[in-house]
DNA sequence: AAGGTTGGATAGTGAGTGCTAACAAACTAT
DNA sequence: ATAGTTTGTTAGCACTCACTATCCAACCTT
């Protein structure tokens, strides 16, 4: 019965939320904008979520682009350093950028912080999977021996830096897409890492 | 007449203002609330400021750490790669340090963009700093030659995203501390800049 | 047609918001 | 001491907020 194209009033809420949130902050929407904005009323809202905050909770974990990135990670490492980091920086910025609106919403608030949570879940299991590579990559004598974590975490953090840089401002820090951004930092990464 | 240590209300309420407002977000906090941690009633905010949003965006204006970034960058450079970017790193970490608070603020409210465009000046300068850096290496030979825009920016992305990861959680992502990643970073990039 | 579920409409709760008015108390300067 | 300035106090404004209660209409299933 359900249709994938035609909206139950549940879903219809909870992306007007996410909609709403990320663009005035949680704060700065109401209950009864978020309503209007679903084209229900403010009653259908409170009888399917109960309160604000839940609502936007389940439209978090019901919007939130997850992925198994462990497999696919696994399936698509060739061990060749520039072709890998390259596979794990468009992984990182799909993620970003698919959660783009949660973060908005989630960094924008202080009391969200077990929402907060869950959106930053993929970021770490990443960083994660990026050092063990390093620890691998090292054993390989493909890669200079330094501390791996290290450079694992500024890897992520040059790439955390280029999302972060958009995500706010609405005047672009530069006009370099990012494309470029990737080329360049991995050709950075393999120029200094290469034995 | 004015004492450095011992504060008047506008000051007292500046501060206040300032410190509740980086912990519960601009809209998390009450004008009732600011007064009362500044020990002074709610009309001295009123009369003394006229607003709420005035009372941040003077704040804004009082406390934020800025300095004289191209003076300073010109008297400390001395064209050598790795004591360069090691100071434009502490440099940058400290404007970021000392500004913590009010980025917190800023970066919480989408309602605060004139506000949010005063914090954002300082980092966008030192951009333009090292990007003219970099070309004058590029010319002395003391760099290869690759896009020096995209380096720059690379490199600012790089700790900017350092800054923010410890600026929104509170679990810490790693057990490295910010030297140990400046150090590592610049190694980064001597490496693979250095002809 | 009966009964059950779901949603809309309206009105209202109590608490909190930024901000103002009015007056008295305290301090300062002359 | 007198006048002027800066404060605290109290009360209150008009408004918004998240959330609830109640009643009624539309729908679905059998």
């Amino acid at each position: 019965m359900e249709n994938k194209l035609i909206l139950d009033n549940k879903a219809k809420l909870m992306l007007a939320a996410i909609d709403l949130m990320a663009e005035k902050g949680y704060k700065g929407v109401s209950t009864k904008e978020i309503a209007a904005a679903a084209g229900v009323s403010e009653m259908t809202l409170f009888r399917n979520f109960g309160s604000k905050h839940n609502l936007l909770d389940k439209a978090v974990d019901h919007y939130h682009y997850a992925i198994e990135m462990t497999h696919i990670f696994n399936e698509n490492v060739i061990w060749d350093l520039r072709a890998d980091l390259l596979m794990i920086s468009q992984m990182y910025h799909e993620i970003m950028e698919r959660n783009r609106k949660l973060f908005l919403i989630v960094l924008g608030d202080k009391e969200l912080t077990e929402i907060r949570e869950k959106a930053q879940k993929h970021p770490r299991k990443l960083l994660e999977l990026l050092t063990n590579y390093f620890i691998e990559m090292q054993k390989k004598n493909k890669l200079i021996p330094t501390d791996a974590e290290m450079q694992a975490i500024t890897f992520m953090w040059m790439n955390y830096g280029a999302f972060m840089s958009q995500l706010f401002v609405k005047t672009e820090l530069t006009t370099k897409s990012k494309e470029q951004f990737m080329r360049s930092s991995i050709d950075l990464f393999v120029r200094a890492l290469s034995p």
